[in-house]
RNA sequence: GGAGAGGUGGCAGAGUGGUCGAAUGCGCCGGACUCGAAAUCCGGUUUACGGUUCUUCCGUAACGUGGGUUCGAAUCCCACCCUCUCCGCCA
């Protein structure tokens, strides 16, 4: 959520920089609303000011004994009004709430303009694609042998974009999930977490995944209400803060988790259907930053570099993205993606994806920190980055390290995770 | 799943219809005392929103959440959520 001052005091500023991201405010329908706010509340104010000083006096008359039928009398009807007033002020705000949880981020000083993919900028660059001697064979195909990548299982048990690993392949899954967790524990300082999978509205809409992407989501009745399967460990992360107020030395908090994902995939039909690169179940391994607001754009560049070096150190090639403001997720300020070399589609696909969304979920969630300074709470910054994003690293290591007779060697980094098993 | 207890400010903990945003203690911040510290004493110490003569003052709201009763609710009524204890079940 933006800073609701921006909407009353800069609204066509603000609007302007939110059109470069291609949306388009509603700045008329946001005036009226704000004048018609302004009136209602100052009336309703007004008049439970009034109803507290009348009920006020009324407590001081009986305690002395006093009649007080007159002054009774002087408040008859008030309640009805002001029942009227606050349920008229409730709506406008409620409608204003919703129009406010709509509007995406606006985009860093330093993001170029773009309306889609086309806009990004290529940032950087790692690693030469190796070239074969041999007609490469893409994921699928490498992993038919014994079954080992099994999307018709996966297809019998729940449909399409579930698949099924087995032997060599579900180990090697597991040994990159494993080898990114202690590199970042280890080596980056984030600390490992454990998190529900299933979460609340509120925590959805902490991050910006409701009100607006309810269909990306899957969700399971739950009581009376309902749960969501998170879609990314950034929610069930991110959200750990919400109406927290963190001590200053608490700051960066720097956490990561391993879990499955889960998307509906909405609209994303006919593409990426071979294979295991878009499936509506899949595993992370996620790095989230809770950091003081002037430290964002340095940790982000910090957090992109942590997942580089996963890259890195699985000797995958890839290049930096930075992502223009078109293209560019609801609640972040500034994205960088990370695309890893595929040989059989002879090009870099996102594997990664780091945003810093500055203080626009902290300010959905409530979440802040006392600044030492001014003594007071104020909102944190929140940044998110796959680290990285463990089926397409699968498919990654596959492909980049497939050999002539169809085997896959094990890059050294993952040989303690398979005992030291060198090729399956 | 069954039975019971409870949710109040950073923490502990009073308050069961009326000048209660809320006693008291602890903690924290500032000051006094001291060579310095401890102890002691004095003062201060929630958040959000709105207005404003906009680093000032005023107002409104918030005692788990949402409704209700009332001129007036932390306090009474209803529903829900959460926590704890015991029993059962379970990985």
């Amino acid at each position: 959520m933006l800073d609701p001052a921006l909407l009353r005091t800069q609204l066509d500023d603000t609007a302007r920089r939110l059109a470069a991201r291609g949306f388009a405010l509603q700045t008329s329908v946001l005036n009226g609303w704000e004048s018609e706010r302004k009136k209602v509340q100052t009336e309703t104010q007004e008049l439970q000011n009034l109803r507290n000083t009348r009920s006020k006096a009324i407590g001081i008359a009986k305690a002395r004994g006093e009649e007080t039928a007159a002054l009774m009398a002087e408040v008859a009807g008030l309640g009805d009004r002001l029942k009227a007033n606050e349920q008229r002020l409730a709506d406008i705000q409620a409608k204003m709430a919703e129009i406010a949880l709509g509007i995406p981020n606006l985009p860093a000083a330093d993001v170029p303009e773009g309306a889609d993919e086309t806009g990004n900028v290529e940032a950087d660059r790692w690693g030469t694609p190796r070239t074969f001697d041999f007609a490469v064979r893409d994921h699928v195909e490498l992993g038919a042998r014994e079954g080992m990548l099994d999307a018709e299982a996966g297809a019998r048990l729940s449909g399409a974009r579930f698949t099924v690993l087995r032997g060599g392949i579900a180990r090697l899954h597991r040994a990159l999930a494993q080898f990114m967790l202690d590199l970042h524990t280890r080596e980056h300082g984030y600390v490992e977490c454990n998190v529900p999978l299933l979460v609340n509205p509120e925590a959805m809409q902490g991050t910006g995944q409701l009100p607006k992407f309810e269909e990306d989501l899957f969700q399971v009745p739950f009581g009376e209400g309902l749960r969501y399967l998170i879609p990314t460990a950034e929610v069930a992360l991110t959200n750990l803060v919400r109406e927290q107020i963190l001590e200053a030395g608490a700051l960066p908090l720097r956490m990561t988790a391993h879990t499955p994902c889960f998307r509906a995939e909405a609209g994303s039909g006919g593409r990426d259907l071979r294979g295991m690169i878009r499936q509506h179940q899949f595993e992370k391994v996620e790095l989230v930053s809770i950091v003081r607001p002037g430290d964002s754009a340095a940790e982000h560049e910090r957090m992109t570099r942590c997942a580089e070096v996963v890259l890195e150190k699985l000797g995958l090639p890839y290049r930096r993205m930075l992502l223009c403001a078109g293209d560019m997720g609801f609640a972040a300020a500034k994205t960088y993606d990370l695309e890893v070399w595929l040989p059989s589609q002879n090009t870099y696909r996102e594997i990664s994806s780091c945003s810093d969304c500055t203080d626009f979920q902290a300010r959905r969630m409530q979440a802040r920190w006392r600044n030492q300074d001014t003594g007071k709470p104020e909102l944190v910054h929140t940044l998110n980055g796959s680290g990285v994003a463990v089926g397409r690293a699968l498919v990654a290591v596959m492909e980049n390290y497939q050999n002539r007779d169809g085997s896959i060697t094990v890059p050294d980094v993952l040989r303690p995770y398979l005992d030291g098993c060198e090729r399956v």
